[in-house]
DNA sequence: ACGCGAAGTAGGGAAATTTCCTACATCCGT
DNA sequence: ACGGATGTAGGAAATTTCCCTACTTCGCGT
């Protein structure tokens, strides 16, 4: 690829965070599970003092938890191992400006309701936010919503809330995107 | 298809109006241009008098003008003579969802620069609303968008307001979806 | 049967955003 | 030079979102 230079590798947490002192790089690319700090750790410390780094986080289960908390904390980019090799280049690309990156296998986990290997109590999503996640994605707005699924708007919001906490996103144009790319029936 | 009936064709806009107040279909497909009155009055009765209606417009050109009117006028869906004649089907679909569709034709010569064959004064996006609307459609914020133009907060708002105009749109939700939906460089 | 956690529903109130309207400086074409 | 289009932004009101809390069901495991 193009315009790469790899400045540094580690082989944990804490040296991670030494390279990236040293070369501030664009991107850093990361196993999510490291022997010393945890990839959240990391993904804060990394989006509080070099705001602007990209974060790519690799991880071997597309365990929804693990998602959730990753891109909460600021990751750009969610991949397992299960993920074409071409998606990390198309990570990087929607890093580069900006953009957040889940691997498919990633966000159709995350959407439909199946639960990681291991149900840890996670973030998958219920029936309802579902619904509400797919008139979302159509654009509709709280009061809409409520009254095409016949409840109050106020309960709307409840589910909308805790849609973003659980994909870790903030503010209805993200989620809209989110819903537009990813939710769940575009098409139908 | 299946499930439709045709309960009336009318040859003006008086008498479809007529029709449909005899036979409130589900749906009204009809020019834009009407030797009686405007597409955008029949828009606005139809929405007022029957809410829920959906109502389809054709039109010889992609006049951005006439789409811009239309859609904010109530309308479900605008294509031209150029579409394909699938996306009538398309059209239909979304209609009967609530949804909102635009020929491909028609959106892409609104959020492009082009102007429609007449350069009568109309609703192209220009340079810094396509910009705006380029990060809407990632799902970015209003401060975040500022901060990424090095402008105001209170500039990229007025950008917005004017591109919701010009569309046809109401609110962020929708805005967002009609970006990522039919966004410039929604890709790159 | 009982209790418990998950899911769905909703309200209050503060905080943030959006909307609406106005204003003004540029630039550009005639 | 004038007029329209474009980009910029402010004030104030109106909405919407956000954050927390709470109550009710429902299903499930013991």
């Amino acid at each position: 690829m193009k315009n790469v230079d790899v400045v540094g590798e580690a082989e944990d947490g804490r040296h991670l965070l030494e390279q990236v002192a040293e070369h501030r790089p664009d991107l850093v690319i990361s196993e999510f599970i490291l022997p010393d700090i945890s990839g959240s750790d990391l993904a804060q410390q990394i989006r509080r003092r070099y705001p602007g780094t990209g974060l790519i986080f690799l991880s071997s289960s597309a365990d929804s938890g693990h998602v959730r908390v990753a891109m909460k904390s600021g990751a750009s980019a969610f991949l397992t191992k299960s993920s074409e090799p071409v998606e990390l280049e198309l990570a990087m690309r929607a890093c580069g400006k900006g953009q957040i990156y889940l691997s498919p296998s990633v966000s159709r986990r995350i959407i439909e309701g199946r639960r990681a290997e291991r149900p840890e109590g996670s973030a998958v999503l219920t029936r309802r936010q579902r619904e509400v996640l797919r008139l979302i994605g159509r654009g509709k707005s709280t009061k809409e919503i409520a009254q095409v699924m016949g409840i109050g708007a106020k309960t709307v919001e409840t589910h909308r809330a805790r849609l973003m906490q659980a994909l870790g996103l903030r503010g209805i144009g993200a989620l809209t995107h989110f819903a537009v790319r990813h939710g769940p029936a575009s098409t139908d």
